[in-house]
DNA sequence: TCTGGGGTCCTAGGACCC
DNA sequence: TCTGGGGTCCTAGGACCC
C-alpha cells in the first residue's frame, strides 16, 4: 500500500501559520517578482482564480479584496522539513516528492488499521505544524493520488483520510475522474484524449495498450497500468544528487545595459557553482539563456542561449562563472531589451569519480581549498558573505517583491533567514564585504 | 504598468560506425 | 544500371511534474 501526504494550498497555508488573521481570507501567494498566483486559499479558488493567473488580471475575477503575498521560499522549505519528520516517524520508505507532497508506505495489511494511523498524522501535523494535510492511500502511486484528491475535495470527509482498496469503489471513483486529474496526464494528452472520446479514467483503463502507447508514450502506458493496480511509476528521492542544477529569474524591469544582464547572469553561475558544491557533484557543461519580454509588443524580441563544455568537470565557482560570462558574451545583442536570464549547469557527475586533468591538477587543488573555505565562511556568516569581486554591482535586475506578510513577531521565530528572499539584496547592503 | 522557477524522462532523427 | 543491414550516440524538442 502507498500512501501520498498532500499539504493543502500549501503556501498559503504556511502563511497563515504566521498570521491567523488570514483565516477565512481569499489569499493567494505570487511567484516570484509578484508575477501571478502559485498558491490559492479555498476562498481564492471558490472566486474562481485559477492557478497561475497573473496578478494585474485578479482584481477582474471579484469586487472582493483578495489578499496577495509574495512568496517565502526558505520559510515553506522549512515548514515542510517540519511536516516531512514527522511523517518519518510512521512512513516506510518515506519519499519526499515535492515541497509538499509525499509518498510512502504503510505497515498494516488492513485498511481500517492504516486509516486509523493516517488519521492520526493528520492530526498531529496540524497540531504541532498548523498546516492542514490530506493524505490517501491505495496499491499504485496513481491510485493514491487520486485518493489524496478525494480526501482533499470530499466536505463530508472530516479526517482528511480516504483509502482506496476496494475494486468497486476504485470503479466508482474512476468513474468520475476527468482524465486530466490523473497524475501523468498534462494539457497536451488530455486534448489528444479528449478528442478520441476519452473523457474519465474509467474510459482511459479501457483502451488497448497498444493504442495508450500510440497516443501518448512508454510513460502513458504505465500511467493506466497503475490505475489498473500494477505498480509500475517510481519516484526520484529527493535527496539524490541533480542531473541538472537551474537559476534563472525574470528582472523586475526589462534592461538593456549588457553589464547589469551579466551581473545577474555571474549571480546565476555562483548559485549553481555553490549549490553543486553542497552535493558534492561536478559539472562538465554550463548553458547560458537570454530571454525578451514577450508581452511586450512595443519592442523587438530576441532569445538565446548557449552551451559550453568545459575542459573537466568542476564545481568551481571561478571556473563556472567564466565559462557562463564567456557564453553570456557570445548570445549577447546590442540594441535589444531582456526581461530574463538563467544558468544552467549539466552533464553532472559525483564529485569523487572525477579524474583529475593532468594539465590543470595543480589549477583545480588551489580553486577546491579556495572554495572549501569560502563555503565555511558563507555557511557560519551568511550565504554571499565572501562572492567574486564582479558581482559587486548594484543589482538593477533584481525581481520585485511588494507583498509582505507583515507578521515581524511570529518572523523572529525564524532569525537569521531572509523574509524576503532577494539575494542581492543581502550583499548590497553589507558594508564589510 | 503588471504574466515564475526548477526539475525529469522519452522519442525521433541525424551522424557516424562496421 | 545497380546502392544493405544493423548498431550506437547525441541532440533538440516535446511531454510531464510541482
Amino acid at each position: 500500500m502507498y500512501a501520498l501526504a498532500d499539504c493543502n494550498n500549501f503556501f498559503v497555508s504556511c502563511e497563515r501559520v504566521f498570521n491567523p488573521d488570514l483565516i477565512g481570507q481569499p489569499v493567494v501567494v505570487l511567484s516570484n517578482n509578484d508575477g501571478c498566483a502559485i498558491s490559492r486559499s479555498n476562498e481564492a479558488k471558490a472566486l474562481g482564480i485559477p492557478m497561475g493567473c497573473p496578478a494585474f488580471q485578479i482584481k477582474n475575477y471579484t469586487s472582493e479584496n483578495v489578499i496577495m503575498l509574495s512568496a517565502r521560499h526558505v520559510l515553506y522549505r522549512d515548514i515542510s522539513n517540519r511536516i516531512m519528520r514527522i511523517l518519518g516517524e510512521i512512513a516506510i520508505k518515506l519519499e519526499v516528492y515535492s515541497v509538499d507532497e509525499a509518498f510512502f508506505q504503510l505497515p498494516y495489511d488492513d485498511e481500517y488499521q492504516n486509516h486509523e494511523l493516517l488519521s492520526e498524522i493528520v492530526k498531529k501535523i496540524f497540531k504541532f505544524v498548523g498546516v492542514p494535510v490530506s493524505i490517501g492511500f491505495a496499491s499504485t502511486r496513481t491510485l493514491a493520488k487520486i485518493a489524496s484528491h478525494v480526501a482533499k475535495k470530499d466536505p463530508t470527509n472530516l479526517d482528511r483520510v480516504k483509502g482506496l482498496t476496494n475494486q468497486d469503489e476504485i470503479d466508482s471513483v474512476l468513474s468520475k475522474t476527468k482524465i486530466d486529474d490523473i497524475w501523468g496526464i498534462g494539457r497536451r494528452l488530455n486534448a489528444k484524449l479528449l478528442s478520441c472520446g476519452v473523457h474519465y479514467a474509467s474510459e482511459f483503463i479501457r483502451l488497448p495498450k497498444s493504442y495508450v502507447q500510440k497516443i501518448g508514450n512508454i510513460n502513458l502506458v504505465r500511467t493506466q497500468q497503475e490505475l489498473i493496480g500494477h505498480d509500475c511509476v517510481s519516484v526520484n528521492p529527493v535527496n539524490i544528487a541533480h542531473k541538472s542544477i537551474m537559476n534563472s529569474r525574470t528582472f523586475g524591469h526589462v534592461i538593456n545595459k549588457k553589464r547589469e544582464i551579466c551581473d545577474a547572469v555571474l549571480t546565476f553561475a555562483q548559485s549553481c557553482s555553490t549549490q553543486l558544491r553542497q552535493e558534492k557533484s561536478a559539472a562538465l557543461t554550463v548553458t547560458v539563456f537570454v530571454y525578451g519580454d514577450r508581452f511586450r509588443q512595443d519592442l523587438p524580441f530576441y532569445s538565446n542561449s548557449c552551451s559550453i563544455r568545459m575542459q573537466s568537470h568542476t564545481s568551481s565557482t571561478i571556473e563556472i562563472v567564466r565559462h557562463a560570462i564567456q557564453a553570456f558574451h557570445i548570445i549577447y545583442k546590442e540594441g535589444y531589451y531582456y526581461r530574463k536570464a538563467g544558468v544552467m549547469v549539466t552533464d553532472i557527475k559525483p564529485a569523487n569519480e572525477i579524474q583529475l586533468d593532468i594539465f590543470n591538477a595543480e589549477k583545480e587543488v588551489k580553486h577546491k581549498k579556495l572554495m572549501s573555505a569560502v563555503d565555511i565562511i558563507n555557511n557560519r556568516y551568511g550565504t554571499k558573505q565572501v562572492i567574486l569581486a564582479p558581482s559587486l554591482t548594484k543589482g538593477e535586475w533584481a525581481p520585485q517583491q511588494n507583498h509582505h506578510n507583515l507578521q515581524s513577531k511570529t518572523m523572529r521565530f525564524y532569525s537569521g533567514m531572509s523574509p524576503r528572499h532577494t539575494p542581492h539584496l543581502n550583499h548590497i547592503s553589507n558594508d564589510n564585504e
